[in-house]
DNA sequence: AATTCTGCGTTTTTT
DNA sequence: ACGCAGAATT
């Protein structure tokens, strides 16, 4: 699709006031988002009054490259969490934070979360998962508990936040509202900086981001999104699918553009996903079409257990690389739950079919990463108690959880580092005192480094030297090698960063989806969440079974878990297949599994049975 | 008081 | 199979 049709140049060549582009899977969404970028800089736009914001940090990258090799313009481009950080960055201390903060991952908050349980006297651990949800559901949906109990712990919880000089992911967003709110002069900075404002996947906004970008553009109104009602599949993290559908009332005036040729599927995968989609009811009616004709039927499978639904699958994935010189990356297998992944990483890979997964564990959510991560973050963010508590204990010093408790006590708004240098009232043994004051010192020996203007892989490699951390991972011989492999892979990406602060800024803001390798010929097994804005040549939804997709947690919002399955559906460009298993084993004991009713909402006539040959 | 050992529950999706 | 919390051990 080299031209864009008499609608996307409509899109295109919008130039001021509200838009909405309403894009079905596969109508060129992306494409709408840089051309008309393009199209603004030509009309004489200044590349600095632009912004882009995506969901993710490589759809943003790729947005950017795209219209850098167009134009030779580079166009702000960047998720809603990085807009955030940077907007706090540079106006924070409006609010009476410290600009130098750092940025809390889940595991870390959660940490945070466990300290203020403990000390309120919670002890089961599903409160520390509920009070979780309920936080960050009030963040992003910027309003105060109402719950008094939780009310308790969102207070102590921020306030120990603030003074370990940190924010949570949820408080990026959060906190730039309540700027907005209440620092009208700071706003208008911000509304003059950024004339026009486009926006993708703009169903899946929660109320936070949503009312980011409203203050962003009050002034001008210059606000482009787009999106499809279909594919809101985050509601669970607090997008708000009535941000897209209530569009036109929040922005009287605006127009409306609904893109409904697709150009990446054929026919009878396309009527296969209309008419499972056709079940939900609130939403806006909307049939895609494509001249790519029929195509092949929508294959259909049920094994007897999850093994031989995984074979029939690789089966699938070696015919077609064989019969019809598919490359491995062009296929993709899409899970409800990561789970699932074990039984196609097993089968796939006694059949010598290389993969790759993409999404599961980060890179930047491993052990040691996190480790020396620890020690870092400590060099520039003294206050870090989170990464204090985790590098002092790798390797042991023998500082335990009464001393930290007590250590902690004693913090009054201080440094935890100063208290290490200066633990005057702290009930220590001479080897404790000892071996806090060493630490102390070598994390301003590290210091030093970075103040000398070492490189940022000089500072990696002299924190793992001089902690001693190595002496760690020999405890366990078995993964000792890959995890050292590991550490040599941060020390590579910290030789890309000029500096150590950028260099963790970055890191903390990027997600496991940013790091998918696109050079290795593998299939890709991922998770249907993972899928969203990509394409395939042959796609496979797996695990159509009752309570698993639909999952049983989630049975309350159907529509939802069925936006889900059309957006794993809608990925594939010429064969996809739907397959499940009669059998599998779940949460450690053995079920019997029906056929979801996903399936049953397809008409038989787009879909083709097969059963295992043997 | 710190470290090591043991047994249990676990798993929905993630910026 | 993995991480975590509480028990046992030093």
């Amino acid at each position: 699709m080299e031209k864009l049709n008499d609608v996307q140049k409509e899109a295109r060549d919008h130039l001021k006031g509200p838009c909405l582009v309403l894009a079905g899977a596969g109508s060129g969404k992306t494409r709408i988002i840089t051309h008309r970028m393009q199209h603004l800089l030509e009309q004489g736009v200044h590349p600095s009054k632009i912004i882009a914001v995506t969901f993710t940090n490589k759809a943003a990258g790729e947005m950017q490259r795209r219209v850098e090799s167009m134009c030779n313009e580079k166009v702000l481009t960047c998720t809603f969490h990085s807009l955030a950080a940077r907007i706090l960055r540079e106006s924070i201390h409006f609010l009476g934070f410290r600009r130098d903060y750092t940025i809390y991952d889940e595991s870390d908050s959660e940490k945070v979360l466990k300290g203020v349980l403990n000390t309120l006297g919670y002890h089961e651990k599903k409160d520390v998962k509920k009070m979780r949800s309920a936080i960050s559901t009030c963040k992003n949906d910027c309003v105060e508990p109402d719950d008094s109990s939780v009310l308790t712990v969102y207070r102590l919880y921020n306030e120990r936040l603030k003074s370990y000089n940190a924010l949570d992911f949820d408080d990026l967003l959060f906190l730039t509202v309540k700027l907005f709110d209440e620092h009208k002069d700071v706003l208008a900075v911000y509304q003059n900086r950024w004339e026009y404002v486009l926006i993708d996947e703009y169903q899946d906004t929660n109320t936070a981001q949503y009312s980011m970008a409203k203050h962003l553009v009050s002034s001008h109104n210059n606000i482009f999104v787009v999106g499809d009602p279909d594919q809101s599949i985050y509601s669970w993290r607090g997008a708000n699918i009535q941000n897209i559908l209530h569009f036109e009332q929040d922005y009287p005036g605006a127009r409306v553009i609904t893109l409904d040729q697709n150009y990446r599927s054929t026919n009878n995968i396309l009527k296969a996903a209309n008419s499972l989609i056709a079940n939900n009811h609130s939403r806006y009616q909307k049939d895609l079409w494509s001249g790519l004709g029929d195509g092949e039927k929508v294959g259909l499978y049920f094994g007897s257990n999850d093994r031989e639904e995984a074979e029939f699958v690789a089966d699938k994935i070696e015919e077609h690389g064989r019969d019809d010189g598919y490359r491995y990356d062009e296929m993709v297998v899409f899970y409800r739950t990561n789970a699932q992944s074990r039984v196609f990483e097993d089968t796939l890979l006694r059949w010598d079919i290389p993969y790759v997964i993409i999404g599961g564990l980060s890179f930047y959510q491993r052990r040691e990463i996190k480790d020396i991560l620890a020690y870092l973050r400590l060099i520039v963010a003294p206050m870090d108690y989170v990464s204090f508590v985790r590098a002092i204990n790798t390797p042991k010093r023998g500082i335990g959880n009464a001393t930290l408790e007590r250590m902690h006590d004693a913090l009054n708004g201080r440094s935890v580092l100063d208290v290490c240098r200066n633990p005057d009232g702290i009930k220590l043994s001479a080897k404790q005192k000892k071996a806090l004051a060493e630490f102390a010192r070598l994390i301003e020996e590290l210091r030093d480094l970075m103040d000398k203007g070492e490189t940022v892989a000089i500072i990696i490699r002299e924190a793992i030297e001089r902690s001693g951390y190595l002496n760690v991972l020999k405890t366990d011989l078995e993964t000792y090698d890959d995890r050292v492999a590991n550490l040599d892979e941060l020390i590579a990406k910290g030789a890309e960063s000029e500096n150590l602060i950028e260099f963790l800024e970055e890191l903390s803001l990027r997600s496991s989806v940013d790091e998918m390798s696109e050079s290795d010929d593998a299939v890709r097994l991922m998770t249907l969440h993972n899928g969203k804005g990509l394409e395939f040549n042959v796609s496979f939804v797996v695990g159509l079974e009752e309570e698993l997709f639909p999952h049983i947690n989630s049975l309350e919002d159907v529509e939802e878990e069925r936006r889900l399955c059309y957006v794993g559906m809608t990925r594939a460009k010429q064969r996809l297949y739907m397959t499940g298993s009669y059998y599998r084993v779940m949460w450690g004991s053995p079920r019997v599994m029906r056929p979801s009713r996903f399936l049953h909402e397809i008409p038989a006539e787009y879909l083709k049975s097969y059963s295992m040959a043997h």
